[in-house]
DNA sequence: TTGTAAGCGTTATCAC
DNA sequence: GTGATAACGCTTACAA
């Protein structure tokens, strides 16, 4: 470890360790040739400065703790990239735990992040309930990403996943597709659920009468969408569109799919939700709801930073977009 | 923030901080009431150690400091995964930092990381030098993941790219294909240029003379995949398989296959390299190289603990494992 | 502008 | 076993 301290740095200029921490941290002006003293030897010796020390004495620790969940999934990344990007301007720098998407991990990440006195606390998706957040987090300006709580005392920075499975549906419908399948997300997950009263929504809109044997539940996985399009297929359902809660079912759908001698999109149009980066790249690349990912991280760090600069913040709603590509065609009847 | 100290807790149990301290550390034995009453008012009042003012004291942090890359790519997260399960049996936590595969930021987040006295390091791929490693990193316990370095100063957990590469070109030469394409990955990566050097070496161990033209380069991104099947198309080259850098490549590989009309793998087989999630549910699921991505994070971890315990560590070489699945196929003259 | 000294919340070293 | 008390490295009044 570095065991050049403060003091060894004060000693080498030639100045008391207070005139070095104001040097270092521009609390307040110093004589320009003690300064230069300081720096030099800062330079010289390769000090680093013990955060540890640092945030004990000043009882801030400049860092912002973020509670992932697998951060290996695109999205969880894109919004880390825009926590990080949030935060370049900022004197404070992202502490990052990974829930794993577990209850338990959750709780220990949280806990450990507190115990590091985070300044602040940016929660990305999870588990944790609202009185959970409530007790951990007590007084951490806590914004919660990607999920909707309609309690005030929370801060959250969520997708309007109604809408998104809205404007994934109508597309569907507006190019003359009727007989729509769904494939759900994880069973009682807000966003999942969410998504389907949009699919609903726009059907109802369209004078499409849903039909309870298009819709098979789904978990996420590109396993369920292939399971989704087995179970359409050996029912001999009907349909010529499926819209799929996410874009890895929409991969598993399409290859199904392709077993079966269907092809996308002459066939059967397909629509995800997400637009992960590969989503460009599968064959026909898909067309899918875009997630405002990046932009949603870096929003929930602003709300962290202007609660700690004492300054209100309001819940935001954020609409996807969708990107048309080439899994979405005319309907063709045949 | 929460308040109440190791004082708070002394006063409420009666008894002293360092009783309460040791209580909370087992560091020695306490009268089984006191030891209760601690306990007890602990729970009682939310007391929640400051990891800050501990560490300062003992002059350990119990957390390792983790290096990633866009922790969003799957690699990445699979291999903190690895780093997040070799250490649950251990007291150390993680500590995240995004190096958002840029050199400053990667100098940068170790600094960080360091400013925070991480007891140890894992360093997972980037462009730091092995001097920067050398320099930055000095007394701390380092593991670098998924690079090599030929100096024995430095402890390494990475994958044999040119088995890899070796391989994945003799799989498809066993399949009877003669005229493979490479696409490249970036320029110079070494890791790119081991894997090419496989390809090399498959090719020269079968007796096929490599044919300059059938090698381009790319950058791992799915773009390079459409432009090198775009440049090999126009210049109506003569190939049957094709083995890209990474699974992305390949991706793009095949989109552009299929949009000059080429089937994979009736036409062309392609053999991709990581083995990403998404690769077993793209149509078709891509034969790839798998790398041992979760296994690396845990041997680094291991590697650092063991090095922290002041046992020995050395560099290990792990192979990828071949895993064959529908975008390759027997050799079909036509 | 600068130095002195008192914390910050723990752990660690002593005596008892 | 247990309780003072001195670190740990830094910030920050408070004086000078």
């Amino acid at each position: 470890m570095n065991k050049i301290t403060i003091q060894d740095i004060a000693k080498a200029a030639n100045v008391s360790k207070s005139t070095v921490s104001r040097v270092l941290n521009g609390s307040a002006s110093v004589n320009q040739d003690k300064r230069a003293a300081v720096l030099e030897a800062t330079e010289r010796l390769g000090f680093k400065p013990n955060a540890m020390a640092r945030s004990l004495a000043s009882g801030k620790s400049m860092t912002l703790g973020v509670l992932t969940q697998l951060i290996g999934s695109p999205f969880f990344d894109a919004v880390a990239q825009g926590v990080i990007a949030g935060l370049t301007e900022s004197d404070y720098s992202p502490l990052f735990m990974d829930g794993r998407l577990e209850y338990e991990y959750e709780v220990k990440a949280v806990k450990a992040l507190l115990g590091r006195r985070v300044d602040g606390l940016v929660i990305i998706g999870g588990n944790l309930s609202s009185n959970d957040i409530s007790e951990l987090c007590e007084d951490v300006p806590t914004v919660i990403v990607a999920r909707e709580f309609p309690v005030e005392e929370h801060h959250c920075v969520f997708m309007n996943n109604l809408d998104g499975g809205y404007s994934a549906t109508k597309h569907l419908i507006e190019l003359g597709h009727k007989d729509i399948a769904m494939i759900q997300g994880v069973e009682h997950n807000v966003e999942a659920v969410d998504r389907f009263k949009g699919y609903q929504k726009a059907l109802a809109e369209s004078g499409i009468e849903m039909n309870e044997d298009l819709v098979i539940k789904g978990d996420f996985t590109g396993e369920s969408g292939i399971q989704a399009i087995n179970i359409l297929c050996e029912r001999e359902q009907k349909f010529s569109a499926v819209f799929a809660a996410n874009d890895v079912t929409a991969y598993g759908a399409r290859l199904a799919l392709h077993r079966h001698g269907l092809r996308v999109p002459e066939d059967v149009s397909i629509v995800g939700f997400d637009d992960q980066a590969e989503s460009a790249f599968v064959t026909p690349p898909l067309t899918t709801i875009r997630q405002p990912a990046c932009e949603m991280g870096t929003m929930a760090v602003e709300g962290v930073l202007s609660i700690l600069d004492g300054k209100p913040f309001e819940s935001v709603k954020l609409n996807g977009k969708l990107s048309v590509r080439e899994s979405t065609a005319q309907f063709q009847s045949k």
